[in-house]
DNA sequence: GATGAATGAGACTTCATTCAT
DNA sequence: TATGAATGAAGTCTCATTCAT
């Protein structure tokens, strides 16, 4: 294929993304239709199904895409940080998406509960073009460089991410239990506790 | 209200209820139509408006039902057996509600990640016939009665339901990170975790 | 069902039915919407569906009532004339067929060549309210009164409409092999001679 | 034109006609899209239109083809055998065309009752390839030789080339108004018939 | 109260056709 | 010449909802 061509398809795929999520980022899903999505991208309804199968799909690829722009926002704070200890780490890394959570409650409701795709929705990874950097490897060296040894290091972070995301889609979305500065500390002190319970310390 | 049209009228509306959640643990909501419901219910199409608004009232009606229903059923589990070190209880407990999804994957399909609703699910519960019996009370008179003192039962107890319901729907059914068995210990550890940080033990 | 409503279903049948004839005798039937048979007939879209599976099937429905109707017209014609043999009968109703497909062209082009339909579509005539008339019978009927014995004379009605129905096509429509004025002598040369070679005559 | 881009330019002709009558033996017209034709076929989908004007005309000309091809078979087998009686000779061709359509049926589906196209579609024979053997010349020709005179033979080949093509269509695909075992006997009867009273037998 | 015929907006999707490459 | 990405009109059909009975 040329160049220009791909480009230009390359072009066409980014702004149905776009008009997708400012629609579905302010909609329901069953309130946004195809039609919406390719009149506000500016392309023809036909396009999307040169790069889609229906409204679903792109509405999953969209949650994992933001889900993990989402993870990978806190981890460039962290970096830019110089956090030693590891679970003071990790709570900075969780209050960091706290934030953008808080800051984006629309873009919550497209998320919903399925924060953690940004890091384990593999079917959905392996089409996002920037799939090289795997976020929860992070997670694992971290805690190797921290000294800190876990059994399973992938299901401590997913762990972590289920309650992160679910408990702050409650809580943000519904009010339940309570408002979400009520239930933050909460939040980090089940943070704590389970990292700390699946801990081991490696002898250096 | 004469007793038998009140009796008919219960009796059509749990006719709509039990074809709705048929139809809902075996098919999308979207791909399941009031027509579909009403025919299967063997009542006509405008008698759903009777009763509900539309199918998301009744489909976020049967997940609170029957969220309640697996929590109630756990906790009539743990009521039979006499476990008294509070953790091993609670435990037991989660350990009943596991054993129901994994051997209901269809019912989990409707309920996805919202079990709590089972417990914290107000507006549903205020509709509800049975809701003198109110589940998340039950966890906090438990924890008193072991001598056990929380800071705010009710958050842990939400905390708990909401790491459970997000985890096991994510391993069951779309087996992330890793099959049930697996998960399920892992996920013990963070509960018993979570119980132990938030807990203080009352002086008797 | 009450009656009024009844009786408002009917009409709106038969609109759909007059609509779909008049827009399907002057175009294609790929050129026909569903829209503009509904449109036409003053009712709702959805309304089609509650009569027809599709415009293939409400298409197929006017070709055997129209193939019908062209016969009985035929028959009647017949009927008010005293023509006692069976031969020149036989020719005299053929006429009368071709006649009307002369002068409604339009409507042959609808009915193609299916003229036989008309006497032999049996899914389709058991839809057709008065089904009870049966055209194939009333040749049998006029045979037996001229005293004259087909060993099947199903089979020889059958292949003088189908002779007659396509050739009238594909003359009348497409010239081929010549007008229908020059091909009109020549067919009824073949059918009487059809009818004198399976005809026995029975002794009285 | 160099000779290779030509005898490409035919293969490519050659590869959509192929796809093309594959798909329509086996699919109705509406259901076989020009994209199906041409991915089967091999080729990109504005190729199509470097040879044909749409879908119709592709049809059009496959039934004109496979037609003309049935009735060459069958004169080619009438050919290899020795029959001098000009009526048994026609009676035999017409039985060749029997047996092919019987033994392919999804042909039939593809030919409707166009079977005469096969002699008599004009438009279309100035296409194909092969156009300087007249099919109904033959016919003629056969009937000379015998010493048999009609006054118009085409007209005679016409009506039998007919009634055999509508016949056999609603005989083989619809089973009306017998089985094609049933109304073959009747129908050469009827042939032998139209011919003999056609016919004007020459003194030598 | 209960019905279900009728509605008609609008959803999804296809596909013939064009045209820049 | 051949391509196939892009188009967008138009199609079919569904279905939530209403309301006369």
């Amino acid at each position: 294929m040329p160049s220009k061509a791909q480009q230009n398809k390359l072009h066409k795929k980014n702004s149905l993304l776009s008009a997708a999520l400012s629609l579905l980022t302010s909609n329901d899903l069953q309130d946004v239709s195809i039609s919406d999505i390719t009149s506000k991208a500016g392309v023809a309804k036909g396009t999307f199904y040169l790069f889609f199968k229906d409204k679903y799909e792109i509405r999953d690829y969209l949650i994992a895409r933001e889900s993990r722009r989402i993870l990978q926002n806190a981890q460039a704070e962290l970096d830019k940080n110089d956090i030693r200890a590891f679970d003071d780490a990790i709570i900075f890394m969780i209050s960091q998406i706290l934030n953008q959570l808080c800051e984006n409650p629309l873009l919550l409701r497209l998320i919903r509960r399925n924060l953690s795709w940004g890091a384990f929705h593999k079917q959905l990874h392996s089409t996002l073009e920037d799939s090289d950097l795997d976020v929860s490897a992070r997670f694992e060296q971290h805690a190797i460089s921290a000294g800190i040894y876990y059994a399973d290091p992938k299901m401590v972070y997913f762990m972590i991410l289920e309650l992160t995301g679910s408990v702050c889609y409650t809580s943000i979305v519904n009010g339940i239990p309570a408002p979400i500065e009520v239930v933050r500390p909460a939040l980090f002190d089940a943070i704590r506790a389970i990292l700390a319970s699946a801990r081991r310390i490696e002898a250096a």
